[in-house]
DNA sequence: TTGAAAGCGCTAACAT
DNA sequence: ATGTTAGCGCTTTCAA
């Protein structure tokens, strides 16, 4: 093994090592220009047993270009977010991109550090949640001068391109889905978090729907932080003990409405018939409960995907335009706490 | 809002519209150096004004100084790596040092070429996931000259420093609990992931251990891919059906540990009595479960901080020495499914 | 307190 | 096929 040495090697190690040109190292190193096979071989060998590692700032910096993708999304510990992001590495796998994230947690302010932070790295491109920004977060985008998709969202005006799900959109439908079942009582455990606009549209969209058929939210109840899992079900007891009479529950995720599932199943409470429950973002984890939450597929890898396709087409070829809107539409999935239809 | 544009500004844009010299800007941008209060604001204002995003390659390339910290883990799927990730992000909070994430699928080669990629980009650190690496990935990182922490396990020759618990010893921990309690005829459930170390190396501590005791592992189960909640029910049944008369399951993560959980409870097994059960991880869902599932802490939030703390202090004293191991001790949770230990 | 010059390690563009 | 020259946009160092 080469000695641990302080001073990284550069290209001037390789190229007096292997007796040609930086230049000539610089080429055989990144596969660019016409070199013999005869050096190349050298070239390589040497770089090799050296352990040279080039130096991407200092390439970076005289070429101008940088294959980085910067992703901004408010948290990790959301499954949601990395599901995106796992879409995202797969739509630049076959490019020469590389995203690098960041983490917001639902901060304005914070967005606004990381977004200012990474462009001054001069990424390819931008891949940011929401729609929702501060005025100087938008100014930067605006100016950056490299394609930024907006994501997860379309409700509401992007600043350049966008891929996401209209969540007022999936907030009327649920209630469409539970007036339409024949549900009337009906109450609805979210977090406390007013940065979550996501969250806030699809309650906007719910109980405008619902107030269309004259029904109002009867009760509600909010949590922050903690197990998800554990929070569904205390809310959940909670809401009930206030407000037994609720025939059905919407959640504003999946997990809390696992817990309130697996609370009721144990209270022995018929469902869907006694209860109608309901969650949102069709995560994995619900495959194993014991019956299957309904849900509605935020279809979170399929935007990753799309986001990563408009990066990559306009790194590919510069003149293409920008402003593109991508509306995915989400997926129902009445699972097996929805009871069918009523008839009429 | 300052007009889009195609150049980026730099900092003679800045110089020129404010009347001083670059230099100054550069003060005044970094807050080095003397600089009048007049200058100070003017520059200041003008830099706002005109949307001035400094260039992060230029400036690092000039100061070699680069305040990034690769991480570099195998998946974000599993809820573990967030964790750890958190505690690195938290415990890099109150430093100049932020945290950028390199994802390797468990594959070495791939682990080899994100060393490469980050490496290139002159970090101030790597914290990277586990000790097992190829000879090439041992030998950039020995090379480096920056300070490398390898984090969630001890067993085995790290690098340079080390924070994480052994892996080993927490599988003979869950061994020793498991014939203290009484059970003996022990069923084994994991993945079918040769390359995940510190699962087998729990698996090895815990045959080990239970070959003292003249116990065998009486069946054992594996997957791949899924949801690891509904993979743990069928795996469960699966392995039930086969050897019906098992009387503990060891699952080599909680959320497959969660599935069999469950399942069993649909059946009407009585847990611990007749059968025991536990996982590896004490991730946060178990809380939510209709019983509280025996497992072990695997520190998670606490190796990032550890981790974090080296970098950050190595960085702030470049003469501190190396080499620090640290071993956590994770503690185990019985839970409610694994029955008090038998007298005598 | 401010400015001028030199150069970080690499690559674009132009020789040869 | 290979080499030479001139920066990329900043910071270091030294001078004023």
């Amino acid at each position: 093994m080469p000695p641990r040495s302080k001073r990284p090697l550069t290209l001037r190690d390789v190229s007096e090592a292997s007796g040609v040109s930086e230049m000539t190292v610089s080429r055989v190193l990144r596969n660019k220009g016409d070199v013999s096979e005869t050096t190349r071989l050298r070239v390589k060998e040497v770089a090799r047993r050296l352990g040279y590692v080039p130096n991407k700032i200092a390439g970076a910096l005289a070429s101008s270009r940088v294959n980085l993708v910067a992703v901004v999304i408010p948290s990790l510990g959301n499954m949601v977010f990395p599901e995106v992001l796992s879409g995202i590495s797969e739509g630049l796998e076959e490019t020469v991109l590389q995203p690098v994230v960041g983490v917001t947690d639902y901060l304005p302010e914070k967005e606004e550090r990381v977004l200012f932070e990474m462009l001054s790295w001069r990424p390819s491109g931008v891949i940011v949640a929401g729609l929702e920004h501060s005025e100087a977060s938008r100014a930067m985008l605006a100016r950056s001068g490299v394609p930024v998709v907006e994501i997860m969202d379309v409700d509401g005006e992007p600043v350049d391109s966008c891929v996401g799900i209209s969540h007022r959109r999936a907030g009327r439908q649920m209630a469409e889905a539970i007036v339409t079942a024949g549900y009337g009582r009906i109450g609805f455990l979210g977090t406390t978090m007013p940065l979550d606009h996501r969250a806030r549209k699809r309650f906007e969209g719910f109980t405008q729907t619902l107030g269309k058929s004259g029904i109002e939210i009867a009760d509600r109840e909010f949590y922050s932080g903690g197990s998800a899992l554990a929070k569904g079900r205390e809310m959940t007891q909670t809401l009930l003990g206030r407000s037994p009479d609720l025939d059905f529950l919407y959640y504003s995720n999946d997990m809390i409405g696992a817990g309130g599932l697996l609370y009721l199943l144990e209270q022995g409470i018929d469902i869907p018939g006694r209860m109608g429950l309901a969650g949102f973002n069709g995560v994995e984890l619900l495959d194993g409960l014991p019956r299957r939450l309904a849900t509605m597929d935020a279809c979170r890898r399929e935007i990753g995907l799309r986001a990563a396709a408009i990066i990559a087409a306009r790194h590919a070829d510069p003149t293409l335009p920008g402003g593109e809107i991508v509306e995915l539409s989400p997926t129902l999935d009445p699972g097996q706490t929805l009871r069918p239809a009523r008839p009429g």
